[in-house]
RNA sequence: GGGGGUGUGGCGGAAUUGGCAGACGCAGCGGACUUAAAAUCCGCCUCCGAAAGGAAUCAGGGUUCGAGUCCCUGCACCCCUACCA
């Protein structure tokens, strides 16, 4: 027997796999398909734990569907845009491609040692022409439909990677890549028009029964659906504001609610600090320089100051008045800075009474909070109830009445329920639709997907700027819109200030124009890539339909829970519209979502490189190599919990791995000895022995099963554990030279061999590769055949021990036949339990089959 | 503030539908082999107790013949999100 060496057998076995294409996936094979897939790795570097752990689970996955029978897609590539490439470049002064490709392939040479079985015919690279030429005219086509769309608004600006973020990308105030505080800019992007499919992206959440429920939750957040109404308040003009005159004018503002049963309530007005038109607004009101002041002292005001949670609200009044439409009563308009601008209408009805942030406002500022919605058991409610007009103009409370109650001062709606979606409010909108001073609305918090970045290494955004026909789109026959190559970054030098990059012509008129010099959020290059992996070498169409309706949707994609809202929510919306534009056939790209946890260090910290506990993935390859990595990242815990890396951990799965070859090589020595069994005591003990691994191999068969279906490796491997640990006891017998006979022992030796072998060749595929062949004597590939089958009759043992329990508390034990007769079971657990029972009342026995019997006594 | 989740030995974790809590492994302890060590193999290993026995799955209550699992109350921790009107 040769010894263990993973040094020498996986480089070996690698080559081999590689020569043979034994990962290729053909488009026409005739069984079932599963589409197996990782996200795919941003190329930063060598790999780290993070990347061991979503990867080997993506690799089990796919190495475990093929023995079960299917066609499995597994595929890989590199999500090869980004800024970490251009900081790099202008750092060592060179070019953002060659640090990109040269980590690409630092990291595709670590995932072959890691044996991933990857059809790398597939591979993927956003940053080749050849891919993002497709995201170009995926674009365009966007565009065609409408869904592309450029305005001028206040963006989120990063000062340190000098580009703006879309709303998902600002953490708490701050950039998600480098976490400086975000500034607001008022800016002309580009848009994708992600919010005309809002409904849906939430609706069909209800489609993906395979996700986790959090994950589906912080979509549905995210997206933040809120039924309400808008109300219009009518204006009251400067020189009337003193006056209780009737107004004259149509001007209206506009705010939206969804608690318009509190219209009664309302005392004040607020709009926000970046309110639009607010300076002609309260021009000549007498109050502009206050206002002034509060508009430039929120604009200083550091995102992530705004973004920590309780701030203290600043306010000032405007010098004018808005009409409350259900009351005709003139209520002040004031700036504050808790109202945000890009929310409904950055016009808010302030109701102090039942809203905590307007009630600590109005108690600032001395500010009326009439109240308008009671509860039975509020001190007030006696006196008010079924009052209609307003006798009591302000209370003296601690805080707002939240939620519900009954509605009170409110006019005709006096004594109707109060609350969201309630009678009062049903009520009150349906007067204001009739008076035609508001309407039903439902708000999305989602904001449209903001795709323009100012930095070179991105998908450049295929549009030309006109003097005479405006904004044109690049005409499909001129893409891929190519960056230039010739680019100093370290000089300073940008897409916009490459001369020969940004002119050209006008598609339309010929006359001479500028080439649109942002790139794109490399999150639109992530949005499709898994449709691209299904026809990669396309060269007509991003891919071919009957291809992508053939492998999609995914069947198991692996990811980080990071990228819960970006990365899931933005490929929700690429699938949606490419359904729409007949492309594909189906409404939601991912059908099961695995979200693995991270890998900590052993005290639970993150792993970083300030830290210092950084754990290499390549030096426990050198030591163990890949397939104990590999194991013992799986026997960590369950996939989608944290992982505390040990390596005395990794030790012991080493141990494992070479304890199990040695038995396997100890088995198939003994598989070709069918000596007649010898009827001597200790034979008869090893028979038993033999018995009961027989039993083991299939319920472990069972067990194992089970488990990589619900992708519980960690349990299936202790269970595998457990069947070498029953083979070990057989053998040790088998040492002392007993004999068993040769129905049970040669074809069984082998048999319990391969089996272990083949439930351990996705988990280990070179440690089992090389036992199948070599030890094994198979010229074939363990990985190609099928998974083992197991007979659930013979996993039942003949006696089974049951636990006797008087009240709940076990006394006894008893052993019966496996297909015992109930009441056989009962009476023989009454006689083991006889002691425990004399002198009481017995007054029931419950058996559970195969578990235990509970007596209960008096 | 809103949402999601977790709480089991010294540690990672198991207990799939309510049915013998602690599978499997790590660490630890003892033993065999060895001149010795490593490797390997065997045994012990929740706590209290000499033992019989008792207690124990964050705390308290409930449902049940039976609760780690279901229900209620509270505590602790983690993650996400946030002046969203």
């Amino acid at each position: 027997m040769k010894e263990y060496n993973p040094h020498e057998i996986e480089p070996r076995l690698q080559e081999a796999w590689a020569a043979a294409d034994a990962y290729k996936v053909s488009d026409d094979g005739d069984r079932p398909k599963k589409y197996v897939l990782e996200m795919f790795p941003y190329p930063s570097g060598d790999i780290h734990m993070g990347h061991v752990s979503n990867y080997t689970y993506g690799d089990v996955i796919a190495r475990y569907s093929t023995m079960r029978g299917f066609d499995v897609l597994h595929p890989m590539g590199w999500d090869a845009f980004g800024l970490p490439a251009e900081n790099a470049a202008i750092k060592r002064n060179s070019h953002p491609a060659k640090w990109t490709y040269e980590n690409i392939a630092t990291q595709q040479a670590s995932f072959q040692r890691m044996g991933f079985s990857y059809d790398w015919d597939r591979k993927v690279v956003a940053c080749d022409p050849e891919y993002y030429r497709w995201g170009q005219w995926l674009f365009l086509k966007f565009w065609e439909r409408g869904l592309v769309e450029r305005k001028n608004s206040p963006v989120n600006w990063c000062p340190d990677c000098k580009t703006v973020l879309a709303n998902e990308q600002v953490e708490e105030g701050t950039c998600w890549r480098c976490h400086s505080e975000v500034e607001k800019r008022d800016l002309t992007q580009w848009y994708f028009k992600i919010t005309d499919y809002a409904q849906q992206l939430l609706d069909d959440l209800d489609q993906l029964d395979g996700w986790p429920e959090r994950v589906k939750q912080q979509q549905a957040n995210w997206i933040g659906r809120s039924e309400g109404a808008e109300v219009d308040f009518r204006v009251v003009p400067i020189a009337d504001s003193a006056s209780s005159a009737e107004c004259q004018n149509d001007e209206t503002i506009t705010v939206f609610t969804t608690r318009a049963d509190t219209l009664f309530g309302c005392s004040f007005f607020l709009l926000a600090p970046e309110y639009p038109g607010l300076e002609e607004f309260v021009a000549g009101a007498g109050h502009e320089a206050e206002v002034h002041e509060l508009v430039e002292a929120a604009k200083k005001v550091s995102a992530v100051e705004r973004a920590q949670g309780d701030r203290e609200k600043h306010g000032v009044f405007t010098g004018r008045y808005v009409v409350n439409p259900v009351n005709g009563e003139q209520v002040p308009v004031w700036v504050a800075d808790y109202v945000v601008a890009d929310y409904g209408t950055g016009a808010v009805m302030a109701v102090p009474c039942g809203d905590q942030r307007d009630f600590e406002f109005a108690r600032k500022y001395d500010l009326p909070i009439p109240p308008i919605i009671l509860q039975d058991d509020d001190p007030l409610f006696e006196r008010l109830n079924g009052q209609k007009d307003r006798v009591v103009t302000s209370v003296d409370w601690e805080a707002a009445m939240d939620a519900e109650g009954t509605l009170v001062q409110s006019g005709d709606y006096t004594g109707m329920q109060g609350g969201k979606h309630s009678e009062g409010e049903a009520a009150i909108v349906a007067a204001l639709e009739s008076a035609g001073a508001g309407r039903r609305k439902v708000e999305f918090r989602l904001r449209d997907w903001l795709i323009s970045r100012q930095r070179y290494w991105g998908n450049p955004i295929p549009a030309i700027h006109c003097d005479h026909c405006g904004v044109v789109p690049v005409p499909e026959d001129q893409l891929p819109v190519l960056l230039p190559e010739d680019i100093n970054l370290a000089a300073g030098e940008t897409l916009a200030t490459h001369e020969k990059f940004a002119a050209c012509t006008c598609p339309k008129c010929g006359s001479p124009a500028r080439r649109e010099t942002d790139t794109m959020d490399t999150f639109t290059c992530s949005s499709w890539y898994y449709m691209r992996y299904t026809d990669p070498r396309n060269d007509s169409a991003p891919f071919a339909s009957e291809k992508a309706n053939t492998w999609l949707p995914v069947d198991q994609y692996i990811g980080g829970i990071e990228h819960a809202i970006l990365h899931l929510l933005y490929s929700r919306f690429f699938t949606k519209v490419c359904r729409d534009m007949g492309l594909l056939d189906f409404d939601e790209p991912f059908t099961n979502l695995l979200c693995q946890g991270m890998v900590l260090d052993e005290k639970g910290d993150v792993m970083s490189k300030s830290k210092g506990n950084v754990v290499s993935p390549e030096d426990k390859i050198d030591e163990f190599g890949a397939d104990v990595v590999r194991a013992y990242m799986l026997f960590l815990g369950p996939p989608e919990k944290e992982k505390l890396w040990n390596d005395k951990g990794l030790e012991g799965i080493n141990k494992f791995l070479n304890r199990t070859w040695r038995v396997v090589h100890d088995l198939v020595g003994k598989a070709g000895d069918n000596t007649l069994f010898d009827p001597t005591a200790d034979a008869l003990n090893a028979h038993g022995k033999a018995m009961e691994m027989k039993r083991e191999r299939h319920r472990v068969v069972g067990k194992v099963t089970a488990d990589f279906d619900r992708y519980s490796f960690n349990t299936a491997l202790a269970a595998i554990m457990e069947l070498v640990n029953a083979t070990s006891d057989f053998l040790r017998l088998r040492e002392a030279e007993h004999r068993i006979n040769c129905e049970t022992g040669g074809p069984l030796c082998r048999d319990v061999a391969e089996t272990i072998v083949k439930l351990l060749a996705p988990i280990a595929p070179h440690w089992a590769e090389e036992l199948w062949q070599s030890a094994l004597d198979h010229d074939d590939s363990v990985h190609k055949q099928p998974w083992p089958d197991f007979d659930p009759e013979l996993a039942k043992a003949d006696e089974v021990e049951l636990a006797v329990q008087i009240n709940g508390k076990v006394r006894a034990k008893i052993t019966v036949a496996a297909d015992a007769a109930e009441d056989d079971i009962r009476s023989a657990a009454l006689a083991a339990a006889a002691d425990h029972t004399a002198g009481k009342e017995v007054v029931k026995a419950i058996v559970i089959p195969s578990r235990l019997v509970n007596i209960v006594v008096k």
